[in-house]
RNA sequence: UGGGGUGUAGCCAAGCGGUAAGGCACCGGAUUUUGAUUCCGGCAUUUCGUAAGUUCGAAUCUUGCCACCCCAGCCA
């Protein structure tokens, strides 16, 4: 990880944030092993494909200067954070392939931000305040009309600091004072008007316990734990532009030198998949998925649950951009990364979803035949697979009334098994209901895979195991993803697309399916899942219904 | 109606005064023992939200206008 580049020089920028930081070097603010960053989830919920855009930012970034980025948990908020989700954070980042420098909380530093808290009141630049929350709000002003100072406003040093160590040592219930920079309520940038940046709340940290009752807020909290951190660079979402300068005005205010740097991009949307924690968080504790980690959540655990290799996510990340404009990216982008990924490095596996008993007529004993792991890695080396006379091939491989340009077996027709030999249709049985039980077939000696001079074309190739020596898999069936708006009404409901008939979380791939050992493997039949959705355009849940699907036209 | 942002093809996205990269998607065609892959070709040329202006020359500079996103938590 991280491009060379020789000592004096700086790396070709490849977004705006690697400009900013190229010039900060150029400037001689910093030398580019300088640069630092800091991924910073809450530890509220699990990470999902937004976050990993944004660990490539942070990562990325700082790997591509040689600095460092730290693992850094936003916990400032007890009501909201576990440790459960920090353990699961952990292991996500792990799991797409990141290495953090330092880990670090923003619990960790609680009696910094709180000494810096009295500093800003000695200086008078913050104060207790007595309004209530409603209160606070009601005096906020609006957009277009500047807020009222709060009554407490002018109080002493004294009175502020007596009256916030009270607060600290629990004398005043959640909510009756909070602390407040005192900055502009006049401000254009609500933000700015005198915000509240301590609060109380008698509540257990999941790491410090019970050891604080006033816990800071979010805005005051980060720009010290930046530059206690070391951060140069705090690259984070644009909606925290408007904070920009209540970021800066805590750095200049406290001091602080070298000053950290704040950068905002846009965050990451996908058509259709739903990217929101209070969404997601929603499911799980309503029981709709079977966790965080259901393959069709978009979580981190979810797609590697559903088969998708952390390097797809990474190279996904990379193909999508860095910039400051609002996008959503189509589904398809991330499926073409992933198939690509797969396509690669996979190894490829024969499976029955549905099987039909195929019986070869004419063939007695097994042999083995050799089957390219991976056929555009010669390195992937073969496995051995077991040809007999009793086989089972996918059921809706064979058609008594096939559709137009339908290559695969057929009535009088042939079909290549594949890496095996070409089979005649000769004839089948049904049940009483007419179903089809059984199909008969010839094989054509001539035409084994490798050595074929039997001079016979067979347009299709079909997949088959053999029904003596096959290992039993099992698809894992997903219920239908979500049908309506049930879950977050209009937001949610906006994400649908007309022509989709469900709202899903980004389940769509066909190479989801489970062998009974648990082990997960890939069917890669990207053609069927292209063909189905050229047609049908659905969102499909598993394999069985994908397949079902393609036979309906 | 205040402030902060953003507008380049169906979707991402380069471009930073010298005559519109690349990817996804899509459309042709070739090869193919995965209807996959691979490969070739096409896909903004009265055009860079729009209207003026500056300039020999503008997506790039200036001005006006339009559209969309974010902000009035003691959430992050």
């Amino acid at each position: 990880m991280g491009d060379n580049f020789e000592a004096g020089t700086l790396p070709e920028a490849t977004n705006f944030i690697e400009q900013i930081i190229n010039e900060d070097i150029a400037t001689g603010k910093l030398r580019p092993e300088q640069v630092q960053t800091r991924f910073p989830p809450e530890p509220n919920g699990y990470l999902h494909i937004g976050h990993a855009k944004s660990m490539f930012v942070n990562f990325g970034t700082a790997a591509k200067y040689g600095g460092k980025c730290n693992l850094f948990f936003d916990d400032t908020n007890p009501s909201k954070e576990k440790t459960e989700f920090v353990d699961a954070i952990r292991a996500d980042i792990r799991w797409l392939g990141y290495e953090w420098a330092r880990e670090c909380y923003a619990s960790d530093f609680f009696t910094p931000i709180y000494e810096y808290a009295e500093q800003l009141i000695q200086t008078g630049k913050a104060f207790v305040c007595d309004l209530s929350a409603e209160e606070i709000k009601n005096t906020r002003g609006t957009l277009t009309e500047p807020g009222v100072e709060s009554p407490y406003r002018n109080r002493t040093v004294e009175e502020n600091l007596k009256l916030f160590r009270e607060m600290r040592a629990g004398k005043y219930a959640d909510g009756e004072k909070c602390l407040r920079a005192k900055i502009d309520m006049a401000s254009p940038n609500v933000n700015m008007r005198d915000p509240v940046i301590y609060r109380i709340l008698h509540a257990s940290h999941h790491r410090t316990g019970d050891a604080w009752c006033i816990y800071p807020m979010y805005d005051y909290a980060h720009p010290i734990c930046d530059y206690l951190q070391g951060v140069t660079h705090s690259l984070c979402t644009l909606e925290f532009e408007d904070h920009r300068p209540l970021y800066d005005w805590v750095g200049q205010t406290l001091g602080f030198s070298p000053k950290p740097r704040q950068i905002e991009f846009a965050r990451l949307n996908i058509t259709n998949t739903v990217m929101s924690k209070r969404y997601l968080k929603k499911l799980v504790e309503e029981g709709k998925v079977h966790g965080w980690d259901d393959p069709r959540m978009p979580t981190l655990s979810g797609l590697r649950n559903r088969g998708i290799p952390a390097a797809a996510v990474r190279d996904f990340c990379s193909r999508i951009g860095i910039a400051k404009a609002q996008s959503e990216c189509e589904y398809s982008y991330f499926e073409a990364c992933v198939r690509e990924y797969l396509n690669a490095h996979a190894e490829r596996a024969m499976g029955i979803v549905d099987p039909l008993p195929l019986t070869v007529v004419n063939h007695e004993g097994e042999e083995e035949l050799d089957f390219d792991k991976n056929p555009t890695d010669e390195g992937a080396g073969v496995r051995k697979v077991t040809f007999g006379k009793h086989l089972f091939i996918e059921r809706s491989d064979f058609s008594l009334d096939p559709p137009p340009k339908y290559f695969r077996l057929k009535k009088d027709g042939v079909v290549r098994l594949k890496n095996a030999y070409i089979v005649r249709c000769e004839g089948w049985n049904t049940d009483a209901a007419g179903n089809v039980t059984e199909v008969l077939c010839s094989y054509i000696p001539e035409s084994r895979s490798g050595s074929d001079t039997s001079g016979v074309k067979a347009k299709g190739v079909i997949q088959w195991v053999n029904a003596d020596a096959c290992v039993p898999a099992e698809v894992r069936k997903y219920e239908s993803l979500l049908r309506d708006a049930e879950y977050g009404g209009q937001d949610f409901s906006e994400r649908m697309n007309e022509n989709s008939e469900h709202i899903f979380l980004g389940c769509a791939e066909p190479y989801l399916a489970e062998a009974a050992e648990g082990a997960p493997f890939q069917l890669l039949r990207t053609g069927y899942y292209k063909t189905c959705r050229e047609k049908g355009g659905l969102v499909l849940s598993e394999i069985v219904s994908l397949k079902d699907n393609f036979n309906k036209k």
